[in-house]
DNA sequence: GTATGTGAATAGATTCACAGCT
DNA sequence: AGCTGTGAATCTATTCACATAC
């Protein structure tokens, strides 16, 4: 289902370069999949292309982002100014991407009051109210592994029904509330897994059998 | 497979908290699966654990670390130290999972040689240099999507097997070349979709039905 | 001829359920 | 009694392959 968001891309450039038909093979080709997933990927969304011909771009992209939630803003709130959730609260690709940040929160009193990327930073017991004014729908938990949990549950508390948890823990949420997580040591744990079954200590210095 | 560096994890908790043995069943709740699929993935590892008992903790840590890649030290090197790039080289959750950042890279001269978080920028065209020098192992590609390919290209060619991929673009390498991609804008797009089923325009100041 | 949409086949992952060990 | 290891069943995702439409 994440596809639907890789197509979106490669129709938005497609759109930009004056495509106006793809076929199911050209746009698998661009998106990196096979084209028959392509086909029942896009045979989900009720969508019609013309048989001998393939898509049209514009209604396809369009479909897409019905789908995707169109180009509304979401405005999210990031909970730990810690060293991720500065690096996160500079990065623009939220804001770009129609997810304005609209609020920073802390449980530190000594980081609350500063400004971040152009955001002060709120305490976490002002949660409630900055969700409440702000109305963001989006949490962003990156704090320790400790905090996720209470993060998440103030959030839920907050009328958050969308989290994207950069923490490296689990969390539970009441149903109705979609938690996604963002695990870079597990990526980093899983590129050092190939690593090392390509050159496991021992082998490194000798030359491939 | 990512499963493995989460119990992983909670076999790290369970031997600081003392714990000597657990069983799957614990090691699942503890993980957010299925007692079933940790039996059958621990399986897989060759270990065995004690019927009647369960598993002895840190043999089983001991051994999910040798195929994880043990305690090595990874350096790698990020590229592209734009928005995205600045936010990564701040982040110590690299130094402290075993990953220092070794270098940072970037194709435009007016950031080469400025320092952040430490680390001099290095210009794209010494990749090579740099990678020879330093024993990069994991590359980051942080540039804008049109440039990914390139830039994975260059450390491919510098030795590079392993790539953790930021930028919204999909890479092609040659077999052998590992890349795992970590996509923002597609996590974010997710949650709104679910957002989006929750409250389309028009119901959303109506009650729950 | 070309390309979609989809039933059927396949592959893969997950879960059940139980024999067998402690 | 409690728990592992695993064959068998199940569920889900992917791919094939072709009738059907343009």
């Amino acid at each position: 289902m994440a596809r639907l968001t890789i197509y979106g891309r490669a129709l938005v450039d497609l759109a930009e370069d004056g495509v106006e038909t793809i076929s199911s093979r050209q746009l698998a080709e661009r998106a990196g999949v096979n084209a028959a997933k392509v086909r029942r990927d896009v045979s989900h969304l009720g969508s019609h292309g013309t048989r001998g011909v393939g898509y049209d771009v514009d209604r396809l992209l369009r479909e897409i982002n019905v789908v995707l939630g169109g180009g509304a803003s979401s405005p999210v709130v990031i909970v730990g100014v810690g060293n991720l959730g500065r690096a996160l609260s500079r990065y623009d690709g939220f804001q770009s991407g129609g997810f304005p940040i609209a609020g920073l929160v802390d449980a530190d009193p000594s980081v609350v009051g500063r400004r971040i990327g152009g955001v002060e930073v709120s305490h976490l017991d002002d949660l409630d109210r900055l969700v409440a004014e702000t109305g963001c729908v989006v949490g962003i938990v990156a704090t320790p592994a400790g905090a996720a949990q209470d993060v998440v549950d103030r959030l839920v508390a907050a009328g958050v029904r969308s989290i994207l948890n950069f923490a490296p823990a689990l969390v539970e949420v009441e149903a109705g509330v979609e938690v996604r997580k963002v695990d870079l040591a597990t990526e980093l744990q899983i590129l050092r897994y190939y690593e090392h079954r390509r050159s496991p200590a021992g082998r490194r210095r000798r030359a491939a059998g």
